[in-house]
DNA sequence: CAAAAACATTGACCTATGTCAAGAAATCAA
DNA sequence: TTGATTTCTTGACATAGGTCAATGTTTTTG
């Protein structure tokens, strides 16, 4: 069944039997949404966090001539949500779409908190997630200021090997912070030597 | 007393009477450290979370030229810790060091879950402060990509007001992502209109 | 399946920012 | 107080990466 895929997950933080691994998927409402839906408009509350089941989806923030950021994408076995919209119930400034047909575990802020209050072994779990949400936030940071365009794209493929063959080039520039163009020369250059 | 700003800042959070805050304070240790004192290097686990009294902090990566990449300043009332390391006991890719003379109310892993189970209600504060934290990252992660240098430096004249007549200007530089000698030359660009 | 839309590539040129070097100013430490 | 450091400024020059425009390619959709 497709939400094994939730409880696999799960047992990787927490050590809990199967049947309460069912019962914690209870809480959560799958929902299938068709690629370029937007799942959260800034300035709205964020009212859900999402396990990805299938798909891949991204947040990101619009700059002053209107082009998109992009902070993260979210594939298989990540979670996306505005965190701080979702938990401090404020407006958001971020923008969650899909980019592919997508299978998410979605939960809503009420049920999180039943379901925290039912399994408060969870609590640390989700303590984990945003710990790594942090850390992955403050290497990015990092990789911008001290790495070429190249150089980040390196990593990119390194920490995403399957992202290129399924996304446009462009979402992969603007997470990089380049333009398509500059991209599209950097890959190019990098084949030469094959030649 | 000097801890006086600890407990405004707990009840910022939280709803709590002035003995139970006493007595909060008292899990922490008061600690003086000299300007220039490293906190934590890179490769070592870090074995605080600090809360600021008084002084100035600087959090930072070292890039492959060894160059320092600033990620945080803090000042007074701000946490300083890398929070990743200290939790999950893994070394740090982050170094920690005061750039003035400094006061810290510090505390360790094992006291921290003392007062955790003390007081489990903190466990809302320190959610929130590592929320706090992501939205600053996000958020300088989006103006590294979507601002031009001239913009960055004045959100951060807006957010940190009083820092650049404590700290030499090459750091606010490293925080900004550029050369001393750019921001030397954005700074006295933006005088000129005065004459 | 054809037309439209979205996406990628390439060239020419531009600009924000970096690097290096030298000197001036400020701060520190004995 | 006076060297010694550390920090800041300025000039000359270099470069990573941006912008715009044209064209080709792929994907979507009626």
């Amino acid at each position: 069944m497709t939400k094994e895929l939730f409880n696999k997950h799960i047992t990787k933080f927490i050590n809990i039997s199967s049947e309460e691994c069912e019962n914690i998927t209870s809480f959560f409402t799958l929902k299938k949404f068709a690629k370029k839906t937007i799942l959260l408009h800034a300035g709205e509350v964020c009212r859900f966090e999402a396990f990805v089941i299938k798909g891949c989806l991204k947040t990101y923030f619009i700059d002053k001539n209107g082009f998109e950021v992009i902070l993260t994408f979210a594939t298989e076995n990540w979670w996306v949500s505005d965190i701080a919209s979702f938990q401090q119930e404020k407006p958001s400034q971020m923008w969650i779409e899909t980019i592919e047909d997508c299978e998410l575990l979605m939960i809503n802020q009420a049920d999180k908190e039943r379901l925290l209050t039912t399994y408060p072994v969870l609590e640390k779990m989700f303590r984990l997630l945003v710990q790594r949400h942090l850390v992955t936030y403050q290497e990015r940071l990092f990789g911008n200021i001290a790495l070429t365009a190249k150089e980040r794209y390196e990593v990119f493929l390194h920490k995403y090997p399957a992202l290129p063959q399924r996304i446009p080039q462009h979402l992969i520039a603007s997470y990089l912070g380049v333009s398509p163009e500059f991209l599209s020369r950097l890959r190019n250059k990098k084949k030469k030597p094959l030649e």
